[in-house]
DNA sequence: TCGAATCATTAAAGCGTTTTCATCGTTATG
DNA sequence: CATAACGATGAAAACGCTTTAATGATTCGA
């Protein structure tokens, strides 16, 4: 079957393609009338588009690229929800590259975004450097890094979507020292190393202020399972902190299994916190506090961001009003007292 | 910075850009020395080839679109994870579209892979209707749908990656009635309703054998919560079945936690099983038994089919080379015995 | 009634490739 | 040595669209 171009639809209508071009665009110098006959003939043909062939004539392709870490989807999935939701609102496609340690080299990901021309790209913490940041920049596509905070860098013109980890830290380690509490440690999460960092640098500075020192930075191997085995082993001669952060749900879960079984009360023995949230945390006993964080909210605030970069809006055109930070609140539950 | 052309790239090596194309493409024709001289301004100027221009040329994009049902997300990352790998070894990019009830309209979806002149298809189960898949095929683009087993269709050249449910299910009821459980039920899943409907079925199919009917089909909303609610409301006034059937891990985690707050034993007063594997299964007290369902390979083996669709090969000319039947195996844990 | 001004439409160039066909320079052949 | 055959390269068309500049048709005022 072949595929029906702008031309039949001219013959059809009896016009030259330019017109039908107009009508398409809904360009307003068209009479009305022959705006009609056109527009019968697009649909008599069912004619559609060649968007490859728009992009090779506009330089634009309507599609942005969305870059996330293979081992992250699970976790990013209301984001990727806010980001596809606000993408489909102002008719985006979504060009969808996943990073792997093993298969694809950043490199690759790279030559492909910027041999398919995409329009911009948001990214996911962690996921490039500041020298592949600055190779996307030179072609200058626009690009929104959505998670933590990006440092202070020489990359000008990046949009960022953040949750403060710093200040969530801090703030809560505080409360802790308040109620007297100071035996505190920190899971570490080696998938969101940069949202790891910044949590770990509010503890940090919260500890500093009080003239102490935050030395419990644990860390064992990723997965479910092998952090439940460690801690089992761990708890035969140790006790637990007075108060964990863990990072995601897997590593909360691991914590409250083995104590409990290790004969520790939660959360009176130990109290955790998880800061992702989600479903699973209400399905444990207890069910386990932890942080809301708006992860749609920073999905579709990150995309309508790159939206407006895309068209020059000019409320964004000073670098301050492309970093938005989005709030986030505590959630007690069984875990803390 | 404008961006590099294969003009560019001619004029540097003085060639015409026919040969510069031809150096590209790794076509042999071209002369040793001049295509060092042309792969030299290459590297000099940076010079990437436009695919948008390449996919007018060429009438193929290498992309290929993947519809997934949103709220599905979190459930399909290992075969989300097996399709892009295998989509990266054979250089294919990837157009991610989602289907939601609310803001996209299926058609919209099809609409976006049409124009975008995708070289093909991957649809996740109950994402297109048979009317929908015809439009596709009207537009010869090949389609793979993977999750369940297509219902025979009129429609022709889909291919098809599929564990066989109807079969799991068949099979262990009938191991339940060697052991004389035949108070079974079956938790309904809105999100799969096509594999739902052939574990129904299987079941079903195994009760008529012996002679019976199959009646304790449940239903509820379908969140961890609502699912907890009823259930503890519900275990007020009911026993648990001896043996119930879930598809997904909240569904399987709700009814555990119900059930043992209401006094009963599992696996004693109430054997569990969950279809769909995953870690948060090992994390309960007692671990979900489960199945094996080999989630990466239904990917992969989805893609690669796809790219084999994608260049007519040989070896899947027929219709049922296109359907492949993935294994599957049961894992006993905790919840049954 | 004529020319100017306005409006609608078309012709054609351009976007960056691939590829067919023609051309030109070499080498092999009788 | 003349010519056929071949190998490497270039010119130009094609892919399907947008858009600028030119043209044609219409209206209006004087």
């Amino acid at each position: 079957m072949k595929r029906i171009t702008i031309y039949d639809v001219a013959k059809e209508a009896d016009v030259s393609l330019a017109t039908v071009s107009r009508v398409i665009n809904d360009s307003n110098v068209v009479r009305e009338d022959t705006k009609q006959r056109v527009q019968e003939a697009i649909e008599k043909l069912g004619y559609k588009p060649n968007a490859i062939a728009q992009g090779l004539a506009l330089s634009k392709t309507t599609t942005v690229s969305i870059v996330m870490s293979e081992k992250l989807f699970a976790y990013n999935g209301k984001i990727l929800n806010g980001l596809m939701d606000v993408a489909k609102i102002y008719n985006y496609n979504i060009m969808f590259h996943t990073t792997s340690k093993g298969i694809s080299k950043m490199q690759d990901v790279i030559e492909s975004i910027i041999k398919s021309h995409v329009d911009g790209v948001i990214l996911f913490n962690d996921n490039f450097s500041e020298d592949e940041m600055e190779v996307l920049q030179e072609y200058q596509i626009p690009m929104v890094v959505v998670g933590s905070q990006l440092a202070e860098t020489g990359i000008d013109n990046v949009g960022n979507v953040y949750v403060n980890f710093e200040q969530m830290a801090y703030q809560m380690v505080n409360e802790l020292f308040e109620k007297g509490i100071t035996d505190i440690s920190l899971v570490e999460d080696k998938l969101n190393l940069s949202m790891m960092a910044q949590l770990r640098s509010g503890i940090e500075k919260a500890f500093a202020e009080k003239g102490m020192e935050f030395k419990k930075y644990i860390s064992y191997d990723d997965t479910y399972k092998s952090s439940y085995n460690f801690l089992t082993d761990y708890f035969k001669s140790h006790k637990p902190s007075q108060f964990v952060f863990t990072f995601r749900d897997s590593q909360a879960i691991a914590l409250l299994n083995a104590c409990q079984e290790a004969g520790y009360k939660i959360p009176d023995d130990c109290q955790v916190v998880c800061v992702l949230n989600n479903k699973y945390l209400s399905m444990t006993r207890p069910n386990i506090s932890t942080f809301n964080i708006p992860e749609y909210d920073m999905g579709a605030v990150s995309m309508r961001l790159l939206t407006k970069m895309l068209v020059d809006d000019d409320s964004i055109k000073d670098k301050d009003s492309k970093q938005i930070e989005l709030g986030y609140s505590f959630i007690p539950k069984g875990t803390t007292k």
